[in-house]
DNA sequence: GATATCGTACTCGGATATACATTGTCCGAGTGGTGACGG
DNA sequence: CCGTCACCACTCGGACAATGTATATCCGAGTACGATATC
């Protein structure tokens, strides 16, 4: 069971954004620069991420992505959502209805305790990862780091949005 | 994200075994059959599963597969680690210390807040897994079916146990 | 000098190849049971 | 009639294809900015 990197890329690109004043954003490439990503695939995350209504694209020149939200509203949840989608990673199949044994009058009302068992893990997942929003993040992000490097940002920034 | 079908596939099939009288076990192909999934493709589930230290395989005539545990002692969490192995499904790899503004002097001792964050919530997933144990759901199908069910189950298994 | 218009550069968006993991199958290795043979 | 031995059927184990999904890239669509020409 592996998750898409793309999700690593576009929650850290999200933190970044977080971290900008608010109404403003990036493109893509600038994006993919700050960490060193494939370009064109970064681009690539960041459409799913349109799509799941996470960000707000902005096309043309001086274009880019922004949060559609403010960044306490947005939760890695969402990231996982609009990249993963929200389907769960254990799917019943309901195997337990196949086989020799199957009484033609079967009540299969009652869940499969397989698939309850998984179901239940997986919404303790999930809550975890929506009770942490980008804000969160981003502040820890920003309150750690040495001021050398939030000096570095902020000339890169500079660049990036003249 | 998606876990591997063999996971559902090897929960049926233990919560089967945990049926059994302790010590009693069966071969593939009527793990197979019993769930009309494909044999050659249970099989291969199966040896991950004696891998992992889940089940034993005896060979020969007569052999097959029986629980190496009791099965108040095997957790559904055991059952992912053999079919898809310990590690997380949110890999981190640290590309916060990739880029332009990456400092020679940077403290990377701290860990990465978004690795955290999905670390926390897949202890959680797993904690809800290893409360789960192969009695726990062998007794609730056993409690829940129907007693036409559980005679057809009956004489499948004396078919195959003979 | 101000304004409307055209061109250009920049950015997103989707369509298109490639690599890797999962899915699916097969044949060889090993073991217990069974029947034949000899005592 | 009983014990021993060889054979055979059964089962696991790992090696080998086929398929599906994630990875990676490129080119076309659309938009804002700026230069230019005109009034």
């Amino acid at each position: 069971m592996k998750m898409t990197e793309g999700v690593e890329w576009t929650a850290h690109a999200c933190a970044l954004l977080a971290a900008l004043p608010p109404g403003i954003g990036l493109p893509a490439n600038a994006l993919a620069e700050f960490h060193a990503l494939a370009p064109a695939y970064m681009a690539k995350h960041m459409q799913a991420l349109a799509r799941g209504g996470v960000v707000e694209s902005v096309r043309g020149a001086g274009g880019g992505y922004r949060l559609a939200r403010p960044a306490t509203d947005i939760s890695l949840w969402d990231i996982v959502e609009a990249i993963e989608g929200a389907e769960p990673a254990f799917r019943c199949s309901e195997i337990r209805q196949q086989g020799p044994c199957v009484t033609p009058n079967g009540d299969f009302r009652k869940p499969c305790e397989i698939h309850s068992a998984f179901g239940k893990a997986e919404m303790a997942w999930r809550a975890h990862l929506k009770s942490v929003s980008l804000a969160d993040i981003a502040t820890e992000v920003t309150r750690k780091s040495s001021p050398q490097k939030r000096a570095a940002v902020t000339v890169w920034l500079q660049e990036k949005l003249a």
